[in-house]
RNA sequence: GCGAGGAUGGCGGAACUGGCAGACGCGCCAGACUUAGGAUCUGGUCCCGAAAAGGGAUGGGGGUUCAACUCCCCCUCCUCGCACCA
C-alpha cells in the first residue's frame, strides 16, 4: 500500500471545489451564517499565525455548510496605508505594484491551504471601486455633522512623516512596529470623525456583546472611559469665567492653585502682559517639543510654572494662583485642573515641589489631618472640613450637595466626561483614500458632490517620500481644480483618509460587493448581518474593533442597516510564535505557509494549528507539532484503504448488532457529540483529539466486515472533513464517485438515543478516597447502586470493623462511603 | 498604580453543574517486525514505595464540603490591557 499522496489530492480537490462552485454563496439565504475574518494586509509572505487565523474561520464555515447553513465566508485586502507605501519607497516602485504582487502571494497561499473562500466577493480597499464609497460615506458622515476639520495639537510620527490616530500611539510609540519611533506633539489642521458623539451608544453597545471575550468587552469600556462629574466656573481678576472639570467638587474648598495644561488654548494667552510672559512661552514650547511618552509618563517628577495670574473660587471666594503644569492633558476635562493638594497626590506632588499651600477639606470620620505632616494626599472618602456651610458631610454626600449648589447659583453644570477622543482620520501619505473635499478662496471647504465621486489617487506621482506635508500637494494635476460651488479656481484636499476607515465598513461591503450606486444595498446587509462569527487578533480590541462598531452605529442611524452592532461572536486568536518571538512578515521570522504545504501539506497545518492549543491561548511553533497531526493522517489513509471502501448499509438496524458492535456504534455517537459540540463550541483541539480517540478504538475493532464498522468509517469521514477537508473529500469520493462535495451533504445527526452505554462503572470512595469500582446497569436504582458498593469486596478492608455514617450516591458519577 | 486573565507531568494541553486528576498528542522507555530504521505496530510512562499494599501530588498557605484543579479568604509569580484622565 503507497503513502498518502498529499499534494496530489490536495491540488485535485481545491480544482473540484473550485470548478464546482462549492464554497459560492447563495444570494437568498434560508438560514444564513456569517463567518468573517479579519481580512489580510498584504505585506509580503504569509506565516501560520495568519494561517491559524483562516484556518479556524473555514472550519467553522465548512461544519456550518454541512449543518445546513448558507455560509457566507468572504475574504479581502486592506491594502491601503503605510507598510505598503513605505516598502514601496524601499523597493523604488510603485505601491500598487507592490500592493498587487502581495496580494497576488498571499491569495496563493490561501489557495494552497484550500480555504473555502467565495472569492466572486473579494474586496480590495485600494482599488477606486472600493474607495470610493470610503468618499461617499465621509461625505454622508459630513452631512450628519460627523466629520470636522480642526486645528489641534495631534500625533505626529517623525519617521512615517504623518499624524496618527490615538489608538496608534501605543506606549507614545508609533503604532508600526517596524517604526515604532516616538510620537511628537505637532499643531496642525487636521480631518476629525466625531467619534466622541457615539461614545455613550458605544459604551451602551458593550453590554450585548455577550458573544465577544470579557476581556475585549472590558478594555473597550476602559477605553472609552466615563466619568461623571462637574463643571465649575472659576474666574479670572478681569471677570472672564474659566470652566474647570472634576469629579470631586467635595474637594473644592480645598483648591489652592489651578494647572493648565501646556498645550490648551488658554495657555497661549493667560500670561499676556504679565512679567511671566516669557518664562511661559518657554516653558510651554519645552514641554511640548519632548515626545509624549517622556513628557506623560506616570510617576515622572512633575514640572509648572507660574503664570502671574490669579482665579477666584466661586464657593470659596479664594483667589488661588494659576500654574501651567506637565502633567495636565489638554484633550481631557476642560484642559485645567483644580489642584486640590491634600486629596490628590498628583496635586500634592506639584504643591510640595513649588510650595503650594495645602488646605485639609477631607478628613477620615473621627480623625484630623496636619497638612505639614502629611506624606501623601488623603484621597479616601471621609468627612467634609473647612467647606463652609458643608461641614460635617459625608464626602460622598457632599460630591451631590455641592454639584446642587454650584448648579443652583449658576456657577456649575453637571457634566458626563468621556476618555475617548475624536478619530483624526487625515494622514499626510499618498497610497491611500483621498479626501473629497475642495478648498475654495470664496466658498471656503465645499465637498465633492457626489456625482464627481471617486476622486481618484492620481497614478503619476514622481516621489512618493512624506516630506512633512501631504504627497498629493505637490501633485499639480490632482491638487487643482475647480470649485463646485462657484466654479473659480480651487483645491483638492491634499491628505488621504487613516485606513482604519476602509476596515470599518468592509464586512457589509461583503454583502453586496459589486454594487456601483451604492457602498451596499439594504437589503442585502440585512439578510446577513450581524457577523455570526468574528475571528480576528486582540490587539485590534480598541481600535478596528471599535471603529467599526461605530460605523455601524452610525449608518444604522442613516437608516442603511438595521442592526446597531456589527457583531454578534467574536473570537480573538492567540499570536502564533516561533524560537520564541512573535511570527512576523516585515521581519522575516516565521514558518512560512507555502513552503510548509508543498511538504506537510495542507490538511497538516490545519490539524496542525487547530489541535496544538484552543484557539485563543498563543502557540509557540514547533516540529514536534506537526508529527502528530501527520501520523493521523496517515494512519486515517491506512486505515480506510486497508478497509477498502465498502459501503456502508444505508440503515443501521441497531437490535441486531452484538455488544462487541454495539459498543462500537455507542462509541461512535459519543463521539460524534463531542465532536460536535466541542467545534461548536470553538474547541477545536478536543473535538480532534476526540477523532483520534475514535481512530484508535477503529483499529482495535475485530472484525472490518460488520456493517457497524462500514458505518463508523464514512462517519468518520464526514466529522474530520472541516478539519482535513481534502483527505476527508478524498475518502468520501472513493466511497461515493458520483456524489458532490461532501460539505453540500447534510451532516447526519448523532443518534441520541446511544449516547450511553447500558453498564456504567461507578467509582467508589471511602471517606473520598478512591478504593474500588463497581459495574451497574445504567438504569440501576440508587438503593441498588448502594448496595453493591458496600458489598464491593475491594472497599471491605476500609469499611470493616467501622461505623458507615452515610452513603453519598451521585447518579452515574460517584459513591462516597462515610465510615467513623 | 488600576483593570482583566492565568499558574495542572519532561512539553502542548484534558477534566460536564464540586464527583475516578493527567484524555489526546509530542517526547521518553521496553518489546515486535526488519539488512537497516529517524518507518510501522504493541505495551509502559505524575512522584515516593523492588513490588503489592499504601501514601503524596493541580503555584504556596488556610477554609467550606461526604467530596475541591473547580467555591471562599490570604499570599507568590506570570501574561495582557490602560496608565499623571483631575
Amino acid at each position: 500500500m503507497s503513502d498518502y499522496p498529499i499534494r496530489e489530492i490536495e491540488r485535485k480537490w481545491q480544482r473540484f471545489w473550485d470548478e464546482k462552485g462549492v464554497f459560492k454563496t447563495n444570494p437568498n439565504p434560508k438560514k444564513k451564517y456569517y463567518v468573517l475574518e479579519m481580512f489580510l494586509y498584504p505585506s509580503g509572505d504569509m506565516h501560520l499565525g495568519h494561517a491559524r487565523n483562516y484556518c479556524i474561520g473555514d472550519c467553522v464555515a465548512r461544519l456550518k455548510m454541512m449543518q445546513g447553513y448558507d455560509v457566507l465566508h468572504p475574504f479581502g485586502w486592506d491594502a491601503f496605508g503605510l507598510p505598503a507605501e513605505n516598502a514601496a519607497i524601499e523597493h523604488n516602485i510603485p505601491p500598487w505594484v507592490w500592493t498587487f504582487d502581495s496580494i497576488d502571494l498571499c491569495k496563493r497561499n490561501l489557495k494552497l491551504l484550500g480555504i473555502g473562500y467565495d472569492w466572486d466577493r473579494e474586496v480590495t480597499t485600494c482599488r477606486p471601486e472600493y474607495y470610493r464609497w470610503n468618499q461617499w460615506l465621509f461625505l454622508k458622515f459630513y452631512e450628519r455633522g460627523l466629520v470636522y476639520r480642526k486645528e489641534a495639537y495631534v500625533n505626529w510620527c517623525p519617521r512615517c512623516q504623518t499624524v496618527l490616530a490615538n489608538e496608534q500611539v501605543v506606549e507614545g510609540r508609533c503604532y508600526r512596529s517596524s517604526c515604532a519611533a516616538p510620537v511628537e506633539k505637532k499643531k496642525l489642521t487636521q480631518w476629525f470623525f466625531k467619534i466622541t458623539e457615539y461614545a455613550q451608544d458605544l459604551l451602551d453597545g458593550i453590554e450585548e456583546l455577550t458573544g465577544w471575550p470579557e476581556s475585549v468587552r472590558v478594555m473597550q469600556r476602559n477605553w472609552i472611559g466615563r466619568s461623571e462629574g462637574v463643571e465649575v466656573d472659576f474666574q479670572l481678576d478681569d471677570g472672564t469665567k474659566i470652566p474647570v472639570w472634576t469629579t470631586r467638587p467635595d474637594t473644592l474648598y480645598g483648591v489652592t492653585f489651578l494647572a493648565l495644561a501646556p498645550d490648551a488654548p488658554l495657555a497661549e494667552t493667560i500670561a499676556r502682559g504679565t512679567a511671566q510672559k516669557q518664562a511661559v512661552a518657554e516653558f510651554c514650547n519645552r514641554v511640548l517639543i519632548q515626545p509624549e511618552i517622556e513628557r506623560t509618563a506616570a510617576g515622572r517628577e512633575k514640572q509648572g510654572i507660574f503664570t502671574g495670574r490669579f482665579a477666584q473660587n466661586p464657593l470659596s471666594g479664594e483667589r488661588v494662583p494659576i500654574y501651567i503644569a506637565d502633567f495636565v492633558l489638554a484633550g481631557y476635562g476642560t484642559g485645567m485642573v483644580m489642584g486640590v493638594p491634600g486629596h490628590d497626590q498628583r496635586d500634592f506632588e506639584f504643591a510640595r515641589k513649588y510650595q503650594i499651600p495645602i488646605k485639609v477639606v477631607i478628613v477620615p470620620e473621627g480623625k484630623t489631618l496636619v497638612p505639614e505632616a502629611m506624606t501623601a494626599a488623603y484621597s479616601e472618602p471621609g468627612v467634609m472640613v473647612n467647606s463652609g456651610p458643608f461641614d460635617g458631610t459625608p464626602s460622598e454626600q457632599g460630591i451631590q450637595r455641592v454639584i446642587e449648589e454650584l448648579e443652583r447659583r449658576g456657577i456649575g453644570r453637571r457634566r458626563v466626561q468621556y476618555r475617548l477622543k475624536d478619530w483624526l482620520i487625515s494622514r499626510q501619505r499618498y497610497w491611500g483614500t483621498p479626501i473629497p473635499m475642495i478648498h475654495c478662496r470664496h466658498c471656503g471647504i465645499v465637498p465633492v458632490p457626489y456625482e464627481q465621486l471617486p476622486v481618484l489617487l492620481p497614478p503619476d506621482v514622481k516621489d512618493y517620500k512624506p516630506k512633512g506635508k501631504s504627497v498629493l500637494a505637490g501633485v499639480e494635476s490632482f491638487i487643482n481644480t475647480t470649485c463646485p460651488k462657484c466654479g473659480g479656481p480651487a483645491q483638492r484636499d491634499p491628505d488621504t483618509m487613516d485606513t482604519f476607515v476602509d476596515s470599518s465598513w468592509y464586512h457589509l461591503r461583503y454583502t453586496d460587493p459589486h454594487n456601483d450606486q451604492l457602498p451596499f444595498e439594504r437589503g442585502k446587509a440585512d439578510q446577513w448581518l450581524p457577523i455570526d462569527e468574528y475571528i480576528g487578533g486582540i490587539e485590534h480590541a480598541c481600535g478596528h474593533l471599535i471603529f467599526f462598531r461605530f460605523f455601524t452605529q452610525v449608518l444604522h442611524d442613516l437608516g442603511m442597516v438595521s442592526v446597531k452592532e456589527p457583531c454578534r461572536v467574536l473570537h480573538t486568536q492567540g499570536m502564533v510564535s516561533l524560537e520564541g518571538k512573535t511570527m512576523s512578515s516585515s521581519r522575516r521570522h516565521g514558518v512560512w505557509v507555502g513552503p510548509f504545504v508543498e511538504e506537510h501539506g495542507a490538511d497538516c497545518a490545519r490539524l496542525g494549528v487547530l489541535f496544538a492549543a484552543p484557539p485563543e491561548k498563543p502557540l509557540e511553533w514547533s516540529n514536534e507539532l506537526v508529527t502528530g497531526v501527520k501520523r493521523f493522517i496517515a494512519r486515517i489513509w491506512r486505515l480506510f484503504e486497508e478497509a477498502g471502501y465498502q459501503l456502508p448499509p444505508d440503515e443501521l438496524t441497531v437490535d441486531k448488532l452484538n455488544a462487541e458492535e454495539k459498543k462500537l456504534y455507542i462509541r461512535l455517537n459519543q463521539t460524534h457529540k463531542k465532536v460536535i459540540t466541542d467545534a461548536d463550541n470553538f474547541q477545536f483541539n478536543t473535538a480532534i483529539s476526540a477523532l483520534m480517540e475514535f481512530l484508535n478504538e477503529l483499529y482495535l475493532f475485530p472484525d472490518r466486515n460488520a456493517p457497524v464498522f462500514k458505518f463508523a468509517l464514512v462517519r468518520f469521514v464526514r466529522l474530520l472533513a472541516p478539519f482535513a477537508p481534502h483527505l476527508s473529500e478524498e475518502l468520501w469520493h472513493r466511497y461515493y464517485p458520483e456524489k458532490g462535495s461532501i460539505f453540500t451533504e447534510r451532516m447526519p445527526e448523532w443518534d441520541e438515543r446511544f449516547v450511553h452505554f447500558d453498564t456504567i462503572e461507578i467509582p467508589i470512595q471511602v471517606n473520598g478516597k478512591l478504593r474500588g469500582k463497581v459495574v451497574v446497569s445504567r438504569t440501576s436504582g440508587e438503593e441498588e447502586v448502594k448496595k453493591a458498593a458496600l458489598e464491593s469486596k475491594d472497599v471491605a478492608p476500609h469499611i470493616e470493623g467501622k461505623e458507615v455514617v452515610r452513603v453519598v450516591l451521585i447518579p452515574g458519577r460517584v459513591v462516597n462511603i462515610v465510615v467513623r
